[in-house]
Formats: structure tokens, C-alpha cells, sequence
DNA sequence: AAATTGACGGGTG
DNA sequence: CCACCCGCCAATT
């Protein structure tokens, strides 16, 4: 796995419950500031399995981004259930509910 | 090796 | 607020 894969990686594993990042952000921390469809690339392939919370990622407007329905029921479900809250258009309060790490 | 695919983002109008 | 454009680059085909 690159390293810049390996990053990714930690950083979302780092989110804590109840909190969000936005694609953009994790790509910037990464060391990509322009990344951002890197890292739904890496999602789409790590998704499955490596336990991630791969729910607690959203776009910049604060949006559940997934397009598949299933899936995306799926990311709100299991947002809800960790406390933030997500409204029927998979809107999430970013000021609200965004995980900045300290370093 | 080359083209395509994305769950994106920031800028512009 | 909305629609559109284009840069970005790992993974897949």
C-alpha cells in the first residue's frame, strides 16, 4: 500500500465517534491539498472490510455524498446512531459536528 | 502502457 | 442560492 494510502488511512481511523471530516481535508492532511477525489478513490477500493469508519467522511457542503441509495441510508443510519444528526437530505451540521485533529 | 472512473473542491458567473 | 468548469491523482480496466 503507498504511503500516501497508509495516510489516509490513519487519518480516518482517527476520527472519533460522533464527529466528521470532509474529503477535502483528509486529502489536504495527507499532503495533497488538491486530493480530495484520491481519497474517494481509496474508499471506494478499501471500503470493504479494513474497518474504517468510512461513514464519518462527507463532502465539503456537509453532505452525505454517496450516491448508491442503499449505501447511503446506510452512512446516515450509522451517523445517527453515534449522536450526530443528519436531516432527510443527508445534511450534516459541520459546525457543529467536524473533527479537527491537533496536528 | 493508456484510458477511464470517481462518495470532490474551489472558483466563476 | 444554483450550474458549470477543470484540476487533481490512485485504482481499475
Amino acid at each position: 500500500m503507498k504511503p500516501y494510502t497508509m495516510r489516509v488511512v490513519e487519518i480516518i481511523k482517527a476520527i472519533p465517534e460522533g464527529h466528521v471530516m470532509t474529503y477535502g481535508q483528509i486529502a489536504e492532511m495527507a499532503g495533497s491539498r488538491r486530493g480530495a477525489r484520491q481519497v474517494v478513490r481509496i474508499l471506494h477500493s478499501l471500503s470493504a472490510a479494513h474497518g474504517l469508519p468510512w461513514h464519518r467522511v462527507i463532502n465539503s457542503k456537509g453532505e452525505v455524498a454517496i450516491r448508491d441509495d442503499e449505501a447511503r441510508y446506510m452512512q446516515i443510519l450509522y451517523l445517527q446512531n453515534e449522536g450526530v444528526a443528519v436531516d432527510d437530505q443527508g445534511m450534516v451540521d459541520l459546525e457543529q459536528n467536524q473533527f479537527f485533529p491537533s496536528i
